[in-house]
DNA sequence: TACTCAAATTGATACTTGTCAATGTATGAT
DNA sequence: ATCATACATTGACAAGTATCAATTTGAGTA
C-alpha cells in the first residue's frame, strides 16, 4: 500500500558525534591559513614540521601560528610530538584520510632544511 | 653532490587558487547546522529540498535557514533552483565528491512529503 | 486588483575568531 | 647559575558570524 506521506529510516553512514566532529574538522581546515600549515605539514621532510619552520612563509606571528596549530590538534588533524626544545607536528590518520580522499595527498622528496 | 639544505619542488596537486576555493568549502561545512542542512538536502527525495522542508529540523528561524543556505550555494555545495514559490537547494558536483570521498554518500528511499 | 504564501533581505545584537604584543615556560648550552 | 632558544599562553581589540524579528520581494491565486 502506497503512503505519500509514509515516514522512511535513512541509512546515515556517519552518527550525529561523528558528524560534529566531521564539522569541527571541517571549520579547522576552513581557515586558509589552517590549511596551508596543513599543506606545509603534509610536504615536510618525515612528514612532520616544528612551528619555526612553519612560521615564515604564514607572514605571522609565532603566537599566532601557535594558536592554529592548537586547533589543529584539537581537532584531531595533526598529532604534537615535543623532542628537545622542538615541538614537531605530523598528519593523523584522520588527517591523511581526509586529504587523500580529496586528492590532496602529496609525495615529497625534501631534504630537511631547518631555520632553528 | 649531497647538499642537507638543497631546495625541491614539491608536487603539489592543487593550486593555491583551488585551495582558497577548498578552504571556503571546508568553511561552510564547518557549521554544524550547515552540515546537517547537506545531509537533509542529501537525503530528500529527489535529491533536492525546499527551504520549508529544511527549517523545521534546524528549529531556527527561516530567515536563519536561508542566509546558511546561501554561504553554502556561495560555497559552490548547492544548487538553488527557483520554481514557482519555492526554492529547491540540491548537491552541486562538488558537494558529492567530497561527500562521497568521506563515506557521507547515502542512498534514500524517502517519499516526498512537503510541510508546504 | 488584492491577497496569500515561500523565500530573501535588512538591521540589530551577542558571540566568536584571527591577530598582535607581551609574557610565561621549559629545555638545552655556556 | 645564567643565558638563549623554541614554543605556549594571556590580554586586548578589531573583524567576522550566527541569530532573530521584522520587512521586502516575487510568484501564484481569488
Amino acid at each position: 500500500m502506497y503512503d505519500s506521506n509514509m515516514s522512511v529510516t535513512v541509512a546515515l553512514s556517519k552518527s550525529p558525534a561523528e558528524l560534529g566532529t566531521l564539522a569541527t574538522q571541517f571549520k579547522a581546515l576552513g581557515d586558509p591559513t589552517r590549511l596551508d600549515l596543513m599543506m606545509n605539514v603534509a610536504t615536510s621532510a618525515d612528514s612532520e614540521a616544528c612551528v619555526c619552520d612553519l612560521t615564515p612563509d604564514t607572514g605571522l606571528t609565532q603566537g599566532t601560528v601557535s594558536h592554529h596549530l592548537r586547533i589543529l590538534v584539537e581537532a584531531g588533524l595533526l598529532n604534537r610530538d615535543q623532542r628537545g626544545k622542538w615541538s614537531y607536528y605530523s598528519l593523523t590518520d584522520s588527517a591523511k584520510n581526509i586529504l587523500s580522499s580529496l586528492n590532496l595527498s602529496i609525495s615529497s622528496n625534501k631534504t630537511k632544511s631547518s631555520s632553528c
